[in-house]
RNA sequence: UGGGGCGUGGCCAAGCGGCAAGGCACGGGAUUUUGGUUCCCGCAUGCGUAGGUUCGAAUCCUACCGCCCCAGCCA
């Protein structure tokens, strides 16, 4: 990853809190030690992203150490196949976890001699209640729960009957094991928390060896107790597990002491949502599912996999995260801020590249038959490194058919009949007669150009306004190309209530051009690579579509449009 | 009507009793062979509301209002 940030950069709670740790000696003689713990059941997401992000900088940030740590305490959701697009994300944005990769199941035998440790100091029970039994117990949210028949056997009968679920006597859910707490805290949680339950289930890294798994509340605090993790970070639903989560690690302290590394501390943070899309695994899956997009991968999905196909960066990825910040605060990102981080990276990383979109036919009247001269132009403008590039020019060339209007408005300062362009780095010419099919659709345009005026060496004196692109059409090499808007046509479609989400799609979020003409050059572009379409936009060419007959392109992000703004207020 | 969390400009977000940082967005202007970039300038008499304490309050106190989370043997 990039070098460490500047420590002044970061200016989040979180960031102060663990700094005043510092100072005040709490972390004794432990480095910091963050961790980011993915359920391995779906895809991440930027979302996602922003915890890593914020694990890992921290962690950088104050000298200390990352894990990545798998929360695969659930046999029945987890796959392998998401442990590996999630390793091959975070590895992509960056975030390295050295030789600290762990997995909750890691664990399973030091976290069944902590339930028994707990047994036996009396402070957990086997409970026969059915499910709906524990549910009813429970209470509501203002009246409290009523005690478990089963909270008072004997130490003797509930190691007895904890190593017989062990075994494999009991079925699923016909018993659990459960913290003895407090039924009538308001704090749902503390209400004799379940902590371990009965699931004949394979588990993709343990096999068959356990019937039994904790549940998140008991493994989670023990697991960061077991890694030495100072600081637990966690999004801001979890503040009502805090207690549990103190009062887990409290016993293993005084339960199993040889255990524990580190006295963790939980910290919440707000989850990030951002405008034009959907966040929850729910919608997205539905979306993967109901065919709305390709895949989980699909350039439109605001999936770490999604970004990285649509040709974001992992650098304008955290940089974006670093200036949307961190608080405790609900909040929904705006895209632009996304949009404005990649533009501000590829503007100076970005070669430039000539692509007619829309084409339509100029023919240069007084252009010499059978003439071809190469232009030299600038790679990346100010960027002298970048070097320059030869691009063919002729007598009959591609503009994008927006370029040319035959009634324009006073600010319009392109071509049109009688008027004047430049052709980026070449020659001013004029437009002198429109051709048109019988329908009146223009097809054609007659233009001449003025040798005077070719770039570089302009002894004109003309000025023109409007600079346009083009491509030779006898040089031209044809590309495919993707151009991708918002999937969702407004800014929440997630927050808009008794409203089906999918109606929000936005039905032009693709738009496909199968054959495009683009100069020359193209041909030497490296899969994988990024370029700026002059004019129009950064794209990316894809590497998935590199054996293709076509290079393919997908657009990024489009190039900021002022002259939009001007036509749309008239 | 139990518990917890949060409310600072359109979107984020600093601020922690001394008189509202910054970014994005937006508006205006300059430069420009990308209507891009860059560069200037503007953009909260106001910090959910109402009271109170104080010489002084976004910051302290009180009450109220609004939004979010919690009743999985999910994480």
């Amino acid at each position: 990853m990039k070098e460490k940030k500047e420590t002044e950069e970061m200016t989040n709670f979180i960031y102060y809190m663990i700094k005043e740790d510092l100072e005040k000696g709490l972390l004794e003689n432990k480095c910091v030690h963050t961790r980011f713990p993915p359920e391995p059941n779906g895809y991440l997401h930027i979302g996602h992203a922003k915890a890593i992000l914020l694990n890992y900088t921290l962690a950088q940030i104050f000298d200390g150490k990352f894990n990545l740590r798998f929360d695969d305490t659930n046999p029945i959701r987890e796959e392998q196949e998401f442990v590996d697009s999630i390793m091959e994300d975070i590895r992509w944005l960056g975030a390295d976890w050295g030789d600290r990769l762990f997995f909750s199941s890691d664990y399973f035998d030091v976290k069944y001699q902590f339930a028994i440790r707990l047994i036996e100091a009396g402070r957990a029970y086997v409970c026969d209640l059915s499910q709906e039994e524990i549910r009813n117990y429970r209470g509501t949210l203002t009246e409290p729960g009523k005690e478990s028949p089963y909270r008072n056997r004997t130490v003797k009968e509930n190691l007895d009957l904890f190593e017989r679920m062990r075994n494999g006597e009991f079925a699923d859910g016909s018993r659990v094991l459960r913290a003895k707490i407090d039924m009538a805290s308001g704090n749902l949680n503390m209400r004799d928390p379940v902590i371990y339950r009965i699931l004949h289930t394979r588990h993709h890294r343990t096999g068959d060896q356990w019937c039994i798994y904790p549940m998140y509340d008991f493994d989670h605090p023990f697991s960061d107790a077991l890694e030495g993790i100072t600081h637990s970070l966690c999004s801001i639903e979890y503040t009502d597990h805090r207690p549990l989560y103190d009062w887990i690690v409290d016993n293993a302290l005084e339960l199993f002491p040889e255990a524990v590394k580190f006295r963790s501390r939980q910290t919440e943070f707000a989850r990030m949502n951002l405008t034009y899309t959907v966040m929850s695994k729910r919608k997205l899956r539905r979306l993967v599912e109901e065919k709305y997009v390709r895949g989980w991968d699909d350039p439109r999905m605001p999936t770490i996999a999604g970004l990285r196909s649509r040709g974001f960066t992992p650098a304008a990825i955290a940089d974006f995260q670093e200036r949307v910040g961190v608080s405790r605060a609900d909040s929904t990102a705006d895209l632009a801020l996304l949009e404005h981080c990649i533009r501000e990276e590829l503007e100076t990383t970005a070669p430039r590249l000539m692509v007619v979109l829309d084409p339509i036919r100029v023919v240069i009247t007084n252009w010499p038959a059978g003439k071809k001269e190469e232009i030299m132009m600038e790679n990346i403008p100010g960027n002298e490194n970048a070097g320059t590039r030869q691009v063919p020019f002729s007598g009959e060339i591609y503009i994008e058919r927006e370029d040319f209007m035959e009634d324009p408005p006073k600010k319009y300062f392109r071509l049109a009949p009688g008027k004047e362009v430049r052709l980026k780095g070449a020659y001013i010419i004029c437009c002198e007669e429109v051709i048109k099919d019988t329908a009146g659709n223009v097809t054609e345009l007659l233009c001449s150009y003025d040798p005077q005026t070719k770039s570089g060496g302009d002894t004109s004196g003309k000025k023109v306004k409007g600079v346009i692109h083009w491509v030779s059409i006898e040089h031209a090499a044809g590309v495919k190309v993707n151009l991708y808007d918002n999937l969702f046509t407004i800014e929440n479609p997630e927050t808009e209530r008794d409203i089906d989400f999918i109606s929000y799609i936005n039905p032009e979020s693709l738009e496909v051009y199968e054959d495009v003409p683009a100069e020359p050059a193209v041909a030497e572009a490296n899969p994988g690579s990024r370029f700026q379409f002059l004019r129009k936009g950064y794209f990316y060419l894809d590497p998935l579509a590199a054996g293709n007959e076509k290079p393919v392109f997908n657009r990024i992000v489009a190039l900021k449009d002022s002259w939009a703004k001007v036509k749309k207020k008239g």
